[in-house]
This record gives structure tokens, C-alpha cells and sequence, in this order.
DNA sequence: CTGAAAGCGCTTACAG
DNA sequence: CTGAAAGCGCTTACAG
């Protein structure tokens, strides 16, 4: 069987209790006892049973994600993975672990979500995606649970960590502006999303800097389940409005874009926005850093989860910045 | 305060024992008391501890995916996101709930993996990689842990979910045999990888089946982090072989070699393999399955925690077949 | 069909 | 600097 924490107290000839102070390294144990405690430890190769240390002391060390539905475009987005990768990087540096949290529909995530957070199993919860109105963050706001959103939150009075796409979406057009371009068109995923909106808000705000008037026909939002799909029969639309440039916001709307252009042999300087550089033949991106976005998700919830310990109401809110590469 | 178990007993005028019994809908507890006791559950919200029920229990209802190093090329393929969706779906059904373990090198996720199990924090592993000699896949084998491996296994006693890679390398190969070429190269990604290998020995298969000679100088295999940028540099190489057609074993590195041949103008015939439908000009691809594996990975996990709650030692080895789609 | 008792493996005051 | 006791919230035999 495995060594308890009882077998380590008798092998090193000391209390239970005191077995769990040099665990928890306590000033108040003598350098000798330390020693004696942890050499036991090793011999009897002990590791703590963490369920029985969650129960009573009532922390994890495990923080939940909560994705979107399984059905969802999230998943074919290298956005998911990359976040992930930052989360998990300071994660492991807190020694945190990380469980995931999805399901087929709201319904049973919402269900899923309940067992994390009423049966104790995680100290803080990161949401991956933000729709107003969520009722898992409902849930996390009527119970006073710490979490925070990757994304925009609707409420003010809630934690998050973010781009700032308005200013992204500026800038991307203004890219093109600087070249010179002036018919510059706007395709964005879709119009729902909160990142689509402003982004697109951003667009509007360049073309106004510089009066451009804004021509609503060089605007247009994906539908359906495959980005690429839909961005392509767009596209077909698109080009009669005479674009000289194309600003869009995922390289899959860009990629059913350039799909279209080669194949009826036309050229267009585009400009994207990804988590990695894209593989695709387009002339510039946005790169949201979503590495930078998982690792400051993590720091600001692990921040969150010690202020509720001392019952302080915090509220966070962090811009990581975007930066623009050629290609 | 969160109601316990007790308190549910005594609104519902029962023993905390009766409630346990409720919970786990134990036939020896008539319906009126069911009915009672779940009402008394409604009217305070009660849910379960799950720490408290792991300790004294010792099932979790949670499973652990172990993923490599957090610097691995795994993150770049679509293979992580789709595999996943495919078992936490089963998952869902199942009520379980998932963790997932990397680190930064091996030290570190052998310590976390190793707080997972001693830490009795999870029932069973699935191992999303396959590499020789693993340490953690040791670790769970010397502590008779449940785990499971999405991959080739070189021991023969290990339980696996896996695509037949060599199979499928043959059968890419004999797409394009049949199609007349004669001149087929090979480039595949790392050349330790397993899959590599086998993909590799399906298409030497294949020539051989065809009595087409094998020509090593039309055999590349990638190195580096970035594929692309490894097969775009190989295939300058590998034109001065006159290849009439490419077997690759990676979307990646099909990218790299389809970059190459535009900027020099060449067009040849491709076949690459993924788990999703390549976004890139390529004639065809091996469809692993990715959902499909991840969904029998946790079925199979699921049956070999049940086999060892009873002791029984099963070593389960599931083929999922593949398919050819051209595009 | 149901309850009382013991215990899972820890940690946390309390006491010295 | 250390120990004895109580308890976290469940479940599992045992008994009836």
C-alpha cells in the first residue's frame, strides 16, 4: 500500500502534524526534524493523497478552463492550443494542474461547470471564450468564485485579460492606408462575436482618421461552421466592389479569400490576424501573442484566487499587446 | 454555507447513509424515501463534496491526458485539438471529468503526472504521444496504473488506440501508383517518431508490391521545430531527384513543399495525412480520424479502470481505420 | 429497507 | 519547537 502520512510520522519518530509542517516547510520546525521528516519521505517514497489535503484545507491547486461548445469554430482555431500552451506554462511553475471543462451543448457544460466548482475541485476557473449573458459566468458571479475571462466581458465588474482589438483593427487598416491604399475592404468572422465587432470598429475608426469614407458593400461577416467555406463565396461578391486591399480578421476567412482570388488569378495585398504566424501567402498579420495571453490569464487568476482568500474584491482587467509582422 | 450531507439527512428526516444511498440510486432504498431525500436535495442546492467522496472512495472520475514537452511541435497540429474533442465527449457521457499534464521538459511533467497518481487525483491516463522508453508511461506501469496509449507502444503489453500507419503509408503510396507514376518520393516528419517510420514501411511496401525500386534519394525526413520551414529547404534538394508525385506524412510539411514548388513554378501531384481537411492545394490526404480515435481512447481507458477495480489485466489494442479522400 | 459507527488521510487550532 | 485531539464530508461494512 501506499505510505500515509501516519507511516512517515512513525518512521521518523515525530507527530502527524509535524509531518505536515515540514510538508508545508514551517519556520516553526527545527533544521534536524526537517531532515529527519523528509529523508523518512523518500525512503517511504510518500506523496500526499491530495483529495484527503483538498478536503480539509480546502484549496486545489487546480484551476478549470471552460471552453466552448464541442461543436464550436474554437476548436479549429490554433488559438485554443496556443493559450492553452501559456496557461499551462506558469500553471506548472505554481504547481498548479489544470483541468478542461467542455460538453455538447450549454446545458451540459453548465452541468459540468456545477460539479467543478460546488464539489470543490478547482480554486479558480479561466473562460476561453466570452458571449454575453453566459450563464456559466453566472454561475461563477452568484457564488462569488474566482475566475476571469480570456476575451471581452460585457459587465464591467468583471476580470479579464484581452486584447485590445479596436485598437488592433486600427492599425491593421492603417497599415494599408500608409501604403497608400484606398479602397481597402473589411471581412471579419462571425458578427456575433464580440472580437469581430471591434475590430471592425477599429477599421471604421481608421478609415474616419483619414477620411475615408466608409463604403459598407467592402464590408462583409463569414456564417456557418467552415470559415474558409463561407469567406469564399463571399469573396466572389467582394470583388465587384473593386477592393485595392483586404483586412481580415482570421486566417481562415483569409485563407477562403485567397482561395477564391487564385483561382479566378487575382492578386490582393491582406492583411490577418493569428496566434501563429500563418502558413498562408498573405502580406502582413496581427499577432494577438495568445502565448502572452494564457500566461497572464494564469497569473492574474492565481492573483484573484489569494485575494479571495483574504476576502478582497479585485477587479482586474489586462491588455496584452498586438503586434503587426510582415511577411 | 454549502449544505452538506447532513443537512440534506436531516431536512429529508433520514440518515446520512440513506442520502449516500440516494445519491448512488441504491435499489435497497424504496422510492418514497428516493423521493424525500431528493427533494430535500433540491430545496438546498446540495452537491457533493467530490473531494470527500474521492478520499473515501478512491475513484476520482477523472482521467489524465499527458501531453509532451510544452515545446513540442504537438501543439502546431491540428491532432491535439481534434483528438480531444473526441474523448472529452465520451467523457461527458460518462461524467468524467479530464486533466491535462504537461511541462516544460521531462523533470517537470514526471512530477506532475506523478502527483496525479500518487495523489489520487485521477482514475486512468491516456498518453497522447508514443515514444520509446517513457518514463511516465514507466511510472504508471510499475504502480499497475490504468493508462492507455493513442499510439504505438513498442511494448507488446501495453493496451493502445491507434491508426495502422504502415497500412496507410501503402496505401498513400498505391494512390499514386495506381495513378501511373513511377517516380514517387517520401518525406515525412521526424524521423524517431514512430509514425514516421511506419508510414515510411508502407511505402516501401508499396514500391516493392509494385516492383518499383526503392530510390533513397527520393527519401527525406524533416528536422527541426518549424516543418515547414525544414521540408521548403529539403524539397530544393529533392527536385533534382524528378519526383512525379510526393507522399508526405504531415500537413506541415506538405505546406514546406508546396511553398517551395510555387515559387519555382513547379506543380506536382500530393498526398498528405491529417486529422482535418487540409487548407492547402494538395490532391489528397489520409484522414486518421482524430475524433474517432480520441472517442475509442476514452471508451477503452473507461473499460480498463473497470477491469482493474476487479483486478483483471486486459491489454487492449484498437485499430481505427483510416481513409483516402481526394480533394 | 434503514441507521450508527468507524474511517478515508489529511490539516488546523489549541496547548504546552 | 512539537503533539494530541478534533474534524473536513463523505462511504462502507455491519447489524437489525
Amino acid at each position: 500500500m501506499r505510505a500515509t502520512i501516519k507511516d512517515v510520522a512513525k518512521l521518523a519518530g515525530v507527530s502527524p502534524s509535524t509531518v505536515t509542517r515540514v510538508i508545508q516547510n514551517s519556520p516553526a520546525i527545527s533544521q534536524k526534524t526537517k531532515d529527519h521528516v523528509r529523508k523518512a519521505m523518500q525512503e517511504l517514497n510518500y506523496h500526499p493523497n491530495l483529495n484527503a489535503r483538498s478536503l480539509v484545507s480546502s484549496y486545489t491547486q487546480v484551476i478549470g478552463l471552460v471552453l466552448p461548445d464541442d461543436s464550436d469554430i474554437f476548436y479549429q482555431n490554433p488559438f485554443f492550443p496556443t493559450a492553452l500552451r501559456g496557461i499551462s506554462q506558469v500553471a506548472a511553475d505554481y504547481n498548479y494542474a489544470i483541468q478542461i471543462s467542455t460538453g455538447k451543448d450549454e446545458e451540459q457544460r453548465l452541468e459540468a461547470i456545477s460539479q467543478m466548482v460546488y464539489g470543490k475541485r478547482v480554486d479558480g476557473l479561466i473562460f476561453l471564450y466570452s458571449k454575453p449573458d453566459d450563464p456559466l459566468v453566472q454561475l461563477a458571479i452568484q457564488h462569488n468564485f474566482p475566475f476571469l475571462i480570456l476575451g471581452k466581458a460585457s459587465s464591467p465588474f468583471v476580470s479579464l485579460v484581452d486584447n485590445d482589438n479596436i485598437q488592433a483593427g486600427f492599425e491593421a487598416t492603417t497599415y494599408f492606408i500608409n501604403k497608400g491604399f484606398q479602397n481597402i475592404a473589411f471581412v471579419a468572422g462571425n458578427k456575433e462575436l464580440v472580437v469581430s465587432q471591434d475590430r471592425y470598429q477599429g477599421y471604421k475608426n481608421a478609415l474616419k482618421a483619414h477620411n475615408i469614407p466608409l463604403d459598407e458593400n467592402k464590408v462583409k461577416f463569414t456564417s456557418g461552421f467552415l470559415l474558409e467555406d463561407s469567406a469564399y463565396k463571399i469573396t466572389r461578391k467582394l470583388i465587384k466592389q473593386k477592393p485595392d486591399a483586404i483586412v481580415t480578421t482570421d486566417t481562415s476567412v483569409a485563407e477562403g479569400i485567397v482561395q477564391y482570388l487564385t483561382e479566378i488569378g487575382v492578386k490582393l495585398p491582406i492583411i490577418s490576424f493569428d496566434s501563429v504566424k500563418p502558413k498562408l501567402a498573405i502580406d502582413a498579420y496581427v499577432d494577438v501573442h495568445a502565448i502572452k495571453l494564457g500566461r497572464v490569464a494564469f497569473n492574474t487568476l492565481h492573483q484573484i484566487i489569494n485575494d479571495s482568500k483574504e476576502n478582497k474584491q479585485v477587479c482586474y482587467r489586462r491588455v496584452i499587446p498586438h503586434t503587426i509582422t510582415e511577411l
